[in-house]
DNA sequence: TCATTCCTTGACGTGAACGTAAACGGGAGA
DNA sequence: TCTCCCGTTTACGTTCACGTCAAGGAATGA
């Protein structure tokens, strides 16, 4: 059961143009198989790709992707470079952990404020809007703490 | 105690350039008072800056950043608009709470690459290096599930 | 007075991540 | 055979978020 795919059908699917998909060939994350001149991809370019795409999605540039891509593709090589992916590795981790602390000082901030919102909204309602909004449900306060 | 700054102070206490600063102003992120033709900072001009910095490590375009700040700082306007800031927030919370999936999905993998990482170089281990990896304390395999 | 330092306003440059034609090929169906 | 439709390469264009001079003004210390 080894699917195949056409660039049109991994561009429908994860919501991508084709010429982002070149793009990335072309910067080396991706290098589909050739039937010809046109691409086919495999099971394993998908993996690659959707690894791509939540990777953009978190803040990475493409040639932070690559490099973590190229050591995670790497295990052949020898103990030293190993531990040097593996020092790599838990550098991004300890990146990721702090930008998971700037979202949630976000949220905690965006929640307050969509509390104050309802607050507001409810000391003046002049019954513009007879409809009752939705309850908010756990946009309580909780300090920012840290 | 209303503080000020100078442009040079809230650029090496945040580390960023002027030039940054004056291109948010430029963008209308920001707009200090003028001593002269001098720029003098507020304490509220600071906090206004902190979060746009921390709307930038969640990957938030200025543009996003600006619209945010306009929603926050408009409680004088109408429960009209209130409702939209409101449901913007609600919108922005949503996108943020994907994003932190995401980075927990790549911290899950980068994890789980480090604690292979550790296994293969346990195995290997050759007395090629002596001096015992620090142990990695919450690298345990947790598999990435929904 | 002079040099240094910090600040200012233009204004052009840059790197990243694609967008957008333009021009061509190849197979499939009418 | 003709026309779509999908795919390709080449290459210039664009947006964003600043970087990088250039040229000048104001204050400060020697």
């Amino acid at each position: 059961m080894t699917r195949t795919f056409t660039i049109r059908q991994l561009t429908k699917e994860l919501s991508v143009t084709s010429r982002t998909l070149r793009h990335y060939e072309d910067e080396g994350l991706l290098s589909p198989e050739r039937r010809g001149q046109a691409r086919i991809y495999h099971g394993r370019d998908r993996a690659r790709l959707t690894l791509i795409l939540r990777g953009r999605r978190v803040g990475f540039s493409l040639a932070e992707i690559r490099e973590i891509l190229d050591l995670y593709n790497a295990e052949d090589q020898g103990a030293a470079q190993l531990e040097y992916s593996r020092k790599k590795f838990v550098e991004r981790i300890a990146i990721l952990e702090k930008q998971k602390k700037d979202i949630d000082e976000s949220v905690a901030e965006l929640k307050l404020a969509v509390t104050r919102a309802d607050n507001w909204l409810d000391e003046h309602k002049q019954l513009t809007h007879p409809q009752p909004r939705p309850k908010m449900s756990g946009y309580s306060v909780m300090p920012a703490g840290e």
